[in-house]
RNA sequence: GCGCCUGUGGCUCAACUGGAUAGAGCAUCUGACUACGGAUCAGAAGGUUGGGGGUUCGAAUCCUCCCAGGCGCACCA
């Protein structure tokens, strides 16, 4: 340790106390690994140029080569009247920090860490479980999933369940408190006609073999022949007013029914997928508060009659389409809804944030409903945030369950594990539980495929796309963690910890331990912006590193000091990789 | 018609939210297993960032006008 500059822990601890009293809302992870260089420098900066070193940010520059942090001059110049070239020289010649050494390239100043103080830092910090882990606080909601009863679940829930599955890790590792919500539809005047689908030509037998194969088929069929037979829809409507009256009714008890099979069936598919959920309610949950819901909102004065409904205008507010909260005929909608359970969730959790992750196909319906809380007076409505993301379409045209263009998404996943096995079988035929590690290998490439990229593009669904297991893909992730397993287990012993090993001799594969020393930031940044791809992008880096690393460096059979340090590095990076998938979703097989 | 989103090598996507020579994967071509797993690695080729104009030290990114595609726009969810 050198003995001129390491600022004193008293002088540290204040730092951390002012940021936790003047910016408590910002993440300031417990083990920094590369984080905690890029505030040494921002201070030293700050130091030199005047300004906070919070108003201070750091780049990667253009070649890893330079450095592995850039600060471009252009700004500060400007402000001070300096050329950049020399402000970049002038900040290069005062610049001291212990392992780090400043370069002045034209405009641009680089930033070059020892990597013996790099690996040492980011070794330690790895090491940790938390890894990474905020200190932020406070109740984060995150509703999603969200299928709809009696209908399969299909390739487009895949995209809500593992962004909103993601996106919950992420907030939990960020410091916050979940409740994720699965807020199923299982309410609204689609029920109404499924009932009455359901008494005209409901099948027990069929109902009882394959309950969503034969109340889709109900579904499909009372759109065709609602057209031509009128009583149709109007049965339609007095199922579903029969439901909304609360009286336990011959119609509530068919549509209970249905909500136990789709259950069970849904409850698989979130199994395959990992995603848990500490709340399954669905719209029907906050049945007995939409009227309270009415009530409130009719004592805040934004309720208005039009055309026998009851709406909320929105006009002043910049959107024209007003809000319906009650139809002509009495019964709630969508929206109505989504205020009661807003509102029941405020009052229930007192949420930090609220995330809804739907589709984007729904901008205008959660415009409208925020913006019908704020009128109505609640601040809170601005703690909702819509994560919206692009649709899953086929070549055909946009997935229809009524025009019956649909793609299940047991299928996608099944097609999935049925290559994986074949894959297993060509390559790993000796492997021992193959079954259980295609079920993993599978799900995990169909996962992976939909994390990695930005959340709002619409997708076109290709099958050679979703079931490629080379290059950028899950598998090619898990295979880079299934490697380090190997090589830990042929060791034939316990993986060496950071403390036991001489860090000096990692000091040669600096890359390494610079993909592993951004994951804290990764993690961060994947959180702040809502973007698990930003995660997933990481994680590809690290494998890549790491491919890199143990193609290079032999591990087994070197000395053995030297075979303690590389196992100890192939073990951070396992545990890393391991970590990142494991938020994200995606299996991690030992083998495969 | 109005509103929101998207447009980057043949294909699928990145680019640290205005920074350096626009980077990856697939496909194509060349090379690497008597080597801790070839679902891998090394290399080659491939670009007027949909088009025009503007803002400035600097634009894929910001403003503007076009073009193309997607989604949405009152009693469905």
């Amino acid at each position: 340790m050198g003995k001129n500059s390491p600022p004193p822990l008293a002088n540290r601890l204040r730092t951390s106390l002012l940021h936790f009293l003047v910016i408590p809302y910002m993440s300031k992870p417990l083990h920094l690994g590369l984080d905690h260089f890029d505030s040494q420098i921002r201070n030293a900066l700050a130091k030199g140029l005047g300004l906070d070193a919070e108003s201070l940010k750091l780049e990667r520059p253009r070649d890893e080569k330079l450095g592995q942090f850039a600060f471009p001059c252009f700004r500060f110049a400007k402000e001070q009247k300096a050329n950049p070239k020399e402000l970049a020289q002038k900040l290069a010649d005062s610049f001291q920090v212990d392992s780090i050494t400043p370069s002045a390239t034209g405009p641009f100043l680089n930033f070059q860490i020892d990597p013996s103080a790099l690996v040492k830092r980011v070794a330690t910090d790895a090491a940790q479980s938390n890894y990474g882990a905020g200190n932020l606080s406070g109740k984060v909601v995150v509703e999603y999933s969200s299928p709809n009863i009696a209908k399969p679940m299909h390739v487009g829930h895949l995209r809500t369940t593992v962004i909103g599955a993601a996106l919950s890790r992420l907030a939990e590792r960020a410091g916050h408190d979940v409740a994720r919500i699965n807020h199923l539809g299982d309410w609204g005047s689609q029920f109404g006609k499924l009932v009455a689908a359901w008494n005209r030509w409901g099948n027990e037998g069929e109902l009882e073999n394959d309950p969503i194969a034969h109340l889709l088929q109900l579904y499909v069929r009372y759109h065709e022949e609602e057209k031509e037979d009128e009583t149709l829809p109007a049965d339609a409507k007095l199922a579903f007013q029969e439901l909304e009256s609360g009286e336990e009714n011959e119609t509530r008890a068919i549509w209970k029914r249905f909500t136990e099979f789709s259950l069970r069936e849904f409850n698989r598919t979130f199994e395959r997928l990992g995603s848990e959920f500490d709340f399954v309610r669905g719209e029907s949950w906050y049945e007995d508060q939409l009227d309270p819901l009415l009530e409130w909102l009719e004592s805040t004065g934004v309720l208005e009659e039009s055309d026998g409904a009851t709406i909320v205008d929105l006009k002043e507010h910049g959107i024209k389409t007003p809000c319906l909260v009650k139809t002509a005929h009495g019964t709630t909608l969508y929206a109505t809804r989504d205020l009661a359970a807003a509102k029941s969730r405020w009052e229930e959790f007192q949420f930090e944030q609220a995330l809804y992750v739907v589709g984007a196909e729904q901008n205008l319906h959660f415009q409208q409903f925020t913006t019908v809380l704020k009128k109505a007076g609640c601040e809170w409505a601005n703690r909702i945030e819509h994560i919206s993301f692009g649709l899953i379409r086929l070549l055909e045209g946009k997935l229809s369950t009524r025009e019956g263009r649909v793609l299940s998404l047991t299928e996608v996943l099944d097609r999935a594990v049925e290559l994986a096995a074949e894959i297993i079988e060509e390559k790993n035929p000796d492997l021992s539980d193959k079954e259980a590690v295609a079920e993993r290998v599978g799900v995990g490439a169909i996962l992976f495929h939909d994390l990695k990229h930005q959340r709002n593009k619409d997708v076109v669904f290709n099958w050679e796309e979703v079931l490629s297991f080379e290059g950028d893909t899950g598998p090619y992730l898990q295979y880079s963690h299934a490697r380090c397993c190997a090589i830990l287990r042929k060791s034939e012993r316990e993986a060496p910890s950071f403390d036991s090993i001489n860090l000096e001799l990692l000091s040669d594969s600096p890359e390494l331990f610079v993909a592993l020393g951004r994951y804290p930031q990764a993690l961060r940044e994947s959180w702040e912006k809502r973007e698990p791809m930003i995660l997933a992008q990481h994680l590809l880096k690290m494998a890549s590193a790491g491919n890199a690393f143990y193609r290079d460096k032999r591990v087994l059979g070197e000395k053995e000091e030297l075979e303690s340090a590389r196992l100890c590095a192939i073990d951070l990076l396992r545990k890393t990789l391991a970590d990142g998938l494991g938020i994200l979703g995606v299996p991690t097989p030992e083998e495969m």
